[in-house]
DNA sequence: TTGTAGGCGTTATCAG
DNA sequence: CTGATAACGCCTACAA
């Protein structure tokens, strides 16, 4: 490949003038520039990322850690991630952790030899991760956490508003006329599982509801994790008429629960989600869903790691995004044989923000 | 960060002996070789990814260039690959192409910069890939095109037997008892397309059957594409009594489609779909498909890049991946009212390899 | 405005 | 077996 070197010769130029011209960190006059951006174009020239790497100790990756893309939720963030990265010619680094702390920290280290500008993580779980990303931001390098916060977290963040999200869901739940309402969080040592909780009781005790034993299930994020914590829920006495799955995958995995125990959803039991996946459009009934947009959360997240790229002192800053209430077809009052109270029965409603 | 210097003089030995220790590029005497192995692990030094590729012209990065995440399919390429890089001390750096051939080019060129051992690429359409690659070749890094071939490539690849899976899949639905069998191919231009679309035919063939004007479709590989594209073919007379859409993304549009005509599936059509994603088992009904592993196809393009990466000339390698045919709620013989002829019903059938 | 030269952290060559 | 030392390609004072 042609090197610096190379194009100064061709344009019968020293090396400092082509990296001036290519860099713009002095003015060259006319006609020499010309030579070299003729040059430029003539052999395709392209810096090597390493060697400007290695001089600015800096490079234009930006290191992203996730959990597993195999998650339908993470591919949305990783793309918008991307989507603005590129945009500014950054370039992503892309790993897996399966939410395991060990491999976050091995990522973690590995990374921060390639130098990135800046570094994106989905925190594998409330571990504290002072100690690594610090050593990132000793290092020059923009560090932001998204989705949820390890303990402690006192840097860059984005995440959504779980608390109104859930909230949300379930004062609609209850506005349906549901009294007896359960929720299948997620992992409860994960932040945004406790904030959807938070929301969740939040929302019950204003309408002056208790939680009723055995009624709040933890499960992992994911379909088994669903179906086995509904299987319970189903069993129980008085058996809920309104779930709340803490995200669509567990949604998903109530959804066949309830088919499987030959029950229909809603008429027997009403279900929301959690996310807005595109999969929620597909099952039937059609899944309700808090909906947040990963996307956006990528974008986001990568935009703030750029800012604070440019701007290394500034106040962190925790971005927090929407939530929207998609009222679908798993919702319905319930029956009036299984409530002393019955309330209006409405359905189809529209979106309600949060 | 502490850096090789610090290291010899910690351990009190010369910068080349630690090297020489870190990498085994020769016999250190034990003593030593224990100071700079301390040193190593006291000060937690980690050497400069980029020092390192500068010097040896050579990465540890993958770059893999892949046309969209959020097309459910591609995760699980990208974790594959993902999993065996990481297991070889390899880090991926993932691009997005949305299928334009010339972000796909930006991105070649680009992500060359950084010197990486290896490219994996999906193309994002049939053109010719072979100058960039070529470049990546003159670099010393392994180039793998997967999931479809760029026109005239005869480089490493790793694909599946997407004439056999089609094929398998028509044959079924002739044993069924169709005779009016329609397709909805993915685009044209890319190679898997017009080999399922080749299979599809074959299968017809074998049985004397002809494949009815109109009754082949060429779709985007998504849900707008099947669902509009299955519009037109239900109002076609006569109507097809089974469709093979050659992705679960088109599957999933047909099914609204049919749905939204007041149609069932399978009773009044057939479905069968292609990948195997996991939406195939949440839809109703079930959907049935020909099933591809995603991960297997990524994790078998990385293993053959870092092959390459060790036997430089070996000759290229074509790997093909088995395809199986996943029997599921979605197929049933058609009508005895639409066909004079009526075979035996089957239903239920488990899985048929190909 | 342009050229020169030192050095970023490694690896590899070559003496000792 | 060990230690200097010269690149790798680029950026950036600093000198001209």
């Amino acid at each position: 490949m042609a090197n610096m070197k190379k194009i100064a010769e061709l344009a019968g130029v020293s090396l400092g003038t082509v990296s001036h011209v290519l860099n713009g960190t002095a003015r060259v006059r006319e006609p020499l520039r010309k030579r070299v951006l003729d040059a430029v174009r003539l052999t395709g020239y392209q810096p090597s990322q390493l060697a400007r790497g290695l001089r600015r100790d800096k490079t234009n990756l930006l290191a992203m850690i996730i959990p597993d893309i195999l998650n339908p939720f993470f591919p949305g963030v990783v793309r918008g991630a991307e989507d603005v990265a590129f945009a500014n010619g950054y370039r992503l680094v892309l790993c897996n952790t399966d939410n395991d702390h060990g491999k976050e920290v091995m990522h973690l280290n590995a990374l921060r030899t390639y130098l990135p500008s800046g570094l994106i993580v989905i925190p594998s779980d409330f571990s504290d991760l002072t100690a690594q990303t610090e050593s990132y931001r000793r290092a020059g390098a923009a560090v932001v956490c998204i989705d949820r916060l390890p303990r402690n977290w006192i840097g860059d963040s984005v995440t959504i508003n779980n608390v109104d999200g859930a909230a949300n869901a379930a004062s609609y739940l209850i506005g349906l006329g549901h009294r007896h309402l359960a929720v299948i969080t997620g992992p409860l040592h994960l932040t945004n599982s406790q904030d959807r909780l938070k929301g969740f009781r939040r929302a019950l005790k204003q309408a002056g509801l208790e939680l009723m034993p055995g009624y709040m299930q933890e499960a992992t994020f994911d379909r088994a994790g669903g179906y086995s914590k509904t299987k319970i829920l189903l069993k129980m006495v008085p058996r809920p008429t309104a779930i709340l799955a803490c995200n669509d995958l567990i949604a998903l995995g109530a959804l066949l629960a309830i088919r499987e125990e030959k029950l229909h959803c809603p008429d027997d039991i009403s279900l929301v989600g959690f996310d807005g996946l595109d999969l929620t459009e597909t099952t039937s009934p059609q899944l309700s869903s808090v909906y947040q947009s990963p996307y956006q959360l990528g974008a986001a997240a990568a935009q703030l790691a750029l800012d604070r790229v440019a701007q290394k002192d500034a106040p962190a800053k925790h971005i927090v995004l929407k939530t929207e209430l998609r009222v679908r077809d798993s919702v319905a009052a319930p029956r009036p044989d299984s409530e002393a109270i019955h309330t209006t029965p409405r359905r189809k409603s529209r979106s309600v923000a949060s």
